[in-house]
DNA sequence: GGGGTCCGTTCGAACATCCGTTCGGTCGGA
DNA sequence: TCCGACCGAACGGATGTTCGAACGGACCCC
């Protein structure tokens, strides 16, 4: 492949007006224009909305697996794995926040085709979510129970990502010990890390 | 008010025609149809397709609240209001899923004015939640740190209600009884109770 | 080296369609 | 006769998409 360097352009400048703007409401005269590009012109690279919608969202899933997978194989203890999960997760949602918010509030929108595509690559980083989970827990949990489980767990670090949360890379590490504490030892834990002020770093979901 | 009989019909149907496609999928000829009305006869009720959006918003929120607040009246201890929360953010998510799926992911799109109000109810909302923890927090965690925590949970609930999982309203009571159950002592809480099955009942996030 | 020609890139302008919204009018009961 | 409920038909605008053409460098033949 090695894709033309306008090409990647082009799929940076989408994601971040669809993250922006949703799907729908982000026209393709808005994305050519992001791009530096006439709209005729960004037809010339694409071929349709709905494609973009999909390239963008598969790059996107295929650096978030990526990143999870070398993530893991430099963490050592099963307890680790899990923390590299946490924080790649919301690393990811940072940095690339823009096409994790597409991934998680568009992806449905793609045509059945493309849709199952996209589906496969998402169950596949589940698969890894599970994999993790199975190794930290300590009674012999099912696979629907840890399926269930890394289900919610990727719920609250969604739930953090999608708000207007502090974008800093340098957050991540902290608060993903944080949210890793919460789901290891649970909410009544007495009183695990001193440093506490590190939760309230991200507020709530306000508007404008 | 006491609003007529045919309005909260109409409302019904956009509520679950928003559910079904998001808003901007959602035409408001496909309203019309579902309320079984003309075109024009809905703009008879209803000025704006924004405000729509709102009355089902608004009014979805309000019995939300109000479950929330009768259960919460109804249980004696720190622990069991906190269960009622989980399990009544449960069941509005079974029974009115279609409402609580259009407040997750559609709120955003409301005309300004009008996010404001329905802004100020889910803040309402998450107020009673940092309450709820505050009285289950065994050590004095600060208010930014209940705002975060309930946030987090708020994002699990949000993770199974969205996910096509069972829609029994039976399960909540039992699901809302795992999830508390890993929320307050954590995924590496040794074995809490036998009846594990429970769990397993809802599945992942799979595609068409 | 020069003229000709292809081809990738880019554009302005339009087309077709769909969608939110409105207008004028009909019908039936008070 | 009035008035609210309701409808068929249209309007205006926005949006995804396409068409035909211009520009410019690469390559070829003489």
């Amino acid at each position: 492949m090695a894709i033309g360097q306008r090409y990647t352009e082009i799929l940076d400048a989408a994601g971040e007006v669809f993250a922006r703007r949703g799907y729908h409401v982000a026209t393709t005269r808005e994305i050519a224009r992001a791009a530096r590009l006439s709209l005729a012109g960004l037809y010339h690279y694409v071929g349709d909305k709905d494609e973009l919608l999909f390239l963008v969202l598969a790059r996107a899933l295929d650096t978030l697996l990526q990143s999870l997978d070398q993530a893991l194989a430099a963490a050592r203890t099963p307890e680790a794995r899990l923390l590299a999960l946490i924080r790649t997760h919301l690393e990811c949602g940072f940095t690339h926040g823009a096409a994790l918010r597409v991934i998680n509030r568009d992806w449905e929108l793609l045509a059945p085709p493309r849709r199952g595509e996209v589906a496969a690559k998402r169950r596949a980083y589940i698969e890894r979510g599970v994999r993790v989970l199975a190794d930290v827990d300590p009674r012999g949990r099912s696979g629907d129970e840890l399926y269930s489980a890394i289900n919610l767990l990727l719920g609250m670090l969604n739930g953090i990502t999608a708000g207007p949360f502090v974008r800093s890379a340098g957050d991540a590490r902290v608060l993903a010990e944080q949210v890793g504490g919460l789901f290891l030892h649970g909410f009544l834990q007495p009183s695990a890390e001193p440093h506490d002020a590190a939760l309230a770093l991200f507020g709530g979901t306000h508007d404008a």
